[in-house]
DNA sequence: AGCATTAATTTCAATGCTCGAAAAAAGAAG
DNA sequence: CTTCTTTTTTCGAGCATTGAAATTAATGCT
C-alpha cells in the first residue's frame, strides 16, 4: 500500500532535495543564492548546508581569488558538490560501440573506455562478463579509498521489461533476454539501472539547451536506428517508459518496407540509413536489412542528394516523409512545441524538412495550435551522455542524499 | 517562480487531502479505517477530523441502526462528506444535446436539465447566454442557504486553447472561438474548468471499473466522433490536457477519406458514425460528411452488418482498419495494458473487432509486451458523467478544503 | 447489577522541521 | 578605528506528526 504520509521527515527530504537540485541544476551557488532559487528561508538553508556539509556531501568552495569587482559587504562562500561523495558508472551500449566511462559526483568525468561492438561480440561472451570485465578494470584503475560508486546507469536500445532490469528486445544483437541488470546488481551490489536511448536523448536535450529546459519537446534520433524521447513542459514524466517510445517502429504504411526488427512498415524501415539506402538503390523493400551501415556511406549518399542525384534525394523524401507522418500522427496523442532532430540524420535535415512539414500540416492540432518548431541539432552522442550523467546524479541526489539521516 | 518549498503548512494539506481523498474514492469509514487507509496514526486521524468537522466540510453520520452482526468494542462512527458544505454544476455539452447538472458536496446529484441542441442553437444565442441562462435558473430553483456553489465544470468535445478557458476548434457548432467560460467565471465569481471529452471518459472509465483504477487504459469513444482518453498507471497526468487526446484526427490514409474536422484521412472519417455510414453506402469518400446521423439509423446499420450485409459489414472494417492502426500507433508512443471502446460503436465491436486486433498485433510494441486487452462497453454517458463528478469533487476537496486554515 | 473484555477515540508529552527577527561575522570604505 | 553593507548563524516560537497511555462505549459473563 502507498503511502503518501506526509511529516517532518518528507519535509526534510524534499527541502534537501530542493537545495541539491537547486545545485545541480544551476551549479555552485552561495547560501543567499541557495535561499533565493528554492525559497527556503536563510536559516533553513544554513540547517539544511550545515547537515549536508557535515555528512560529505556538499562542501564549502575555497574562495575563488579574484579580487576585481569586489563588493561591499561579506563575501559569499559558494557551496558545491563535494566529488569523492559518489562515484557513478554511465555505460552506452550501442550497435556499433560501448563506452564506459567513471563519473565523480560532482559530475566530472574521471575515466573512460571505449570498446567497438560487432554483431557477434556477444556471441563469444555474455553481456555479464563483458561489463563486469570493463566496470572491474575501470574502478581498479581509479581505485581511490572512500569513493564509493553508487550507481551503475546503462544506456540501451529495445524494449525494456517490465521490471526494466532487462532487454525484451533489441536491435544490438544478442543483448535481449540476458539478464546482465540483475547480474551486475548481484555482482556490484549496487542499483543498475537501464534507460532507454530516447528517453536519455530527451533529458539530455533538457540538460544541453536552456530554451528546451521547462518546454514540451520531443526529441528524434535519426541514425541507424530511428528513436524518440518526450518532455512535458520539461517534466520527463509520463507515459510508458517515462518519455521512452518506439516512434521508429509506428507503422507507416501497412505491409510496406521490411525492417529491421522484423515487421513491415515501420517508420523506421523508410528512415533510418539501411532504409534510405535500400530506396537510393531501388534495391526492393522487402530485402533483409543491411546489419550495419557505416556512417561514411550514410554521408556520401547525404552528399550525392545534395548534389543533385534523384534516386538519392527520393529516398530522402521517402525517409521524410515517413518521419513527417509518424509525428504528425504521434502528434494526435502528444504535442510538443518543440521538435529536435538529431544524429547522423541530422545532416540530412535540408532534404527532408519539406516532407516533414508538408505532413505535419496535415495534423489537425498542428492546423488549429500551430506547427511546432522543428530543428536539426548535429552531434547527439553529448545530449546521450549528459542525459545518462545528469539523470544518474539527480538519482543519487535525490534517493540517496536527499533522505540521508 | 515555482516554489516546492515543503513546510507545517504543506504537511497538513497533504494530509487533510489523504483524508478527504480517501473518503472520496472509499466511502465513509470509520476514523480507524481512515488512519488504516491512509497510514496517518489514530493520533492525526483525530485531530484532523475534528478540524474538518469543525469546518463544516465533513461530518459524523448518525449510526445505522443495524442491531444485527454486531461487534464487540466501542462502535466505531462513520465519517461522511458534509453534503452542504459545497455544490458544483456540472454540463455537458455534447453535439446534439447539453445536460446541466447540479450535485453536492456528496456526490449526489440534486437537480438536472437537458436541452437538445442543434447546429443552429448557438445562431440565436451565445454560449454564455445560454448557460448562464440555465445555470442561474438551476441554482433559483434548488435555493438553498449556505450551500456555496463552489465550481462550474464543462465537458466539450474540441481542442482547448493554452489557458482551457476556451475552444479553438469544436465539432459543436459555432462553439469554437466563444469565451463562455470566462464569461461564466466573471458571471458568477467562481471557477470555471473546461474538460474534454476524452479526458472525462479516462477518468470516468478509472471509476466505473475498479480493475482499471490503477491500470493503463485507453478508452477510445467511437459515436458521432472518435476520441481517446488516457491514463497511466492509474495517473490521468501527462501529455498535453492532462491525457486528452485527438486520436479521431490522427492520419490514417493520407489524402483518405474527408472529415468533419475538414482534413483528409483522419481515423475519424472511417470510425465515426458517418464515416461508417459513407462507406456503406458507398459515397464517395470526399463528400461532406453528414452533420448528424441520427442514432437508429447508426444502429440500424449496425443490425444490417450483423444480418450479413455486405456493404455494411465491409463499412465497419474499414472503421475497425483505421480504429486498429491508429491504436496501433499510439501504441508506439504510449502503450496501455487495456484499451477500452466505449459509445455507440461500442455495439458494433464485434464487427471491428478482427481487424483492430490485426492491426494491433503490426505494432512491435504488441508483438514484444502482448496485445492489450481490449473490451467494448456500452454506456458512454455515465463514465463521462463520472468522470466530470468525481474530477470536480476532488478538485473541490483538494484545492479548496485540504489547504483551509 | 457488576465486572472483565474488546475495540474505537482521544489526550499528552516528545520530536523534528521551518520561520522571522535579531545577532554575529567578514570585509570595504571613509 | 569606526561605519556600512552583505552574508550567515543563532534562538525562540509555532505546528503537525507520533507512540503510548488513558478514556469511552458497548458486549458478554457471572
Amino acid at each position: 500500500m502507498a503511502r503518501n504520509v506526509s511529516d517532518s521527515d518528507s519535509v526534510r527530504r524534499q527541502n534537501r532535495g530542493l537545495v541539491l537540485g537547486a545545485l545541480r541544476t544551476q551549479g555552485e551557488m552561495a547560501r543567499t543564492a541557495l535561499a533565493g532559487t528554492t525559497g527556503l528561508s536563510h536559516a533553513s538553508i544554513t540547517a539544511i548546508t550545515h547537515d549536508l556539509i557535515a555528512q560529505g556531501i556538499i562542501e564549502e568552495l575555497a574562495p575563488t581569488e579574484k579580487p576585481d569587482a569586489r563588493m561591499r559587504g561579506r563575501p559569499a562562500t559558494l557551496i558545491g558538490f563535494h566529488r569523492p561523495a559518489a562515484a557513478a558508472a554511465l555505460v552506452e551500449l550501442d550497435v556499433n560501440r560501448a563506452r564506459l566511462s567513471l563519473v565523480d559526483y560532482g559530475g566530472v568525468l574521471v575515466d573512460r573506455i571505449e570498446t567497438p561492438l560487432h554483431p557477434t561480440s556477444f556471441e563469444d561472451t555474455t553481456p555479464t562478463a563483458f561489463l563486469t570485465e570493463r566496470l572491474t578494470y575501470l574502478r581498479s584503475r581509479n581505485a581511490a579509498p572512500g569513493v564509493p560508486l553508487r550507481r551503475i546507469a546503462i544506456s540501451v536500445q529495445g524494449i525494456l521489461d517490465r521490471d526494466g532490469m532487462s532487454l525484451k528486445w533489441s536491435p544490438i544483437a544478442r543483448l535481449a533476454g540476458r539478464p546482465f541488470g540483475l547480474d551486475l546488481m548481484e555482482h556490484f551490489g549496487l542499483p543498475v539501472t537501464l534507460h532507454k536511448r530516447g528517453r536519455l536523448l530527451a533529458e539530455g536535450a533538457r540538460w544541453l539547451d536552456p530554451n528546451l529546459h521547462d518546454a514540451s519537446v520531443a526529441t528524434v534520433f535519426v541514425g541507424s536506428t530511428v528513436a524518440m524521447g518526450m518532455t512535458f513542459r520539461g517534466q520527463i514524466t509520463g507515459r510508458g517508459d517515462e518519455g521512452a517510445t518506439e516512434f521508429g517502429h509506428m507503422n507507416h504504411v501497412p505491409n510496406g518496407a521490411l525492417c529491421r526488427c522484423g515487421m513491415r512498415g515501420c517508420v523506421e524501415a523508410y528512415a533510418a540509413d539501411y532504409g534510405v539506402l535500400r530506396n537510393a538503390y531501388s534495391v526492393p523493400e522487402t530485402t533483409l536489412p543491411a546489419p550495419a551501415v557505416p556512417l561514411q556511406e550514410y554521408e556520401g549518399l547525404i552528399a550525392r542528394a545534395e548534389a543533385g542525384d534523384r534516386a538519392a534525394a527520393h529516398a530522402f523524401n521517402l525517409a521524410g516523409r515517413a518521419i513527417g507522418f509518424g509525428l504528425s500522427r504521434m502528434m494526435a496523442v502528444f504535442d510538443p512545441s518543440h521538435i529536435l532532430i538529431v544524429g547522423p540524420g541530422a545532416r540530412a535535415f535540408g532534404l527532408m524538412q519539406a516532407e516533414i512539414m508538408t505532413a505535419l500540416s496535415s495534423a489537425l492540432v498542428c492546423r488549429i495550435n500551430g506547427l511546432p518548431t522543428v530543428v536539426a541539432h548535429r552531434d547527439e552522442k553529448e545530449p546521450i551522455f549528459k542525459g545518462l550523467l545528469m539523470k544518474t546524479l539527480t538519482e543519487i541526489d535525490q534517493a540517496e542524499f536527499a533522505g540521508l539521516v
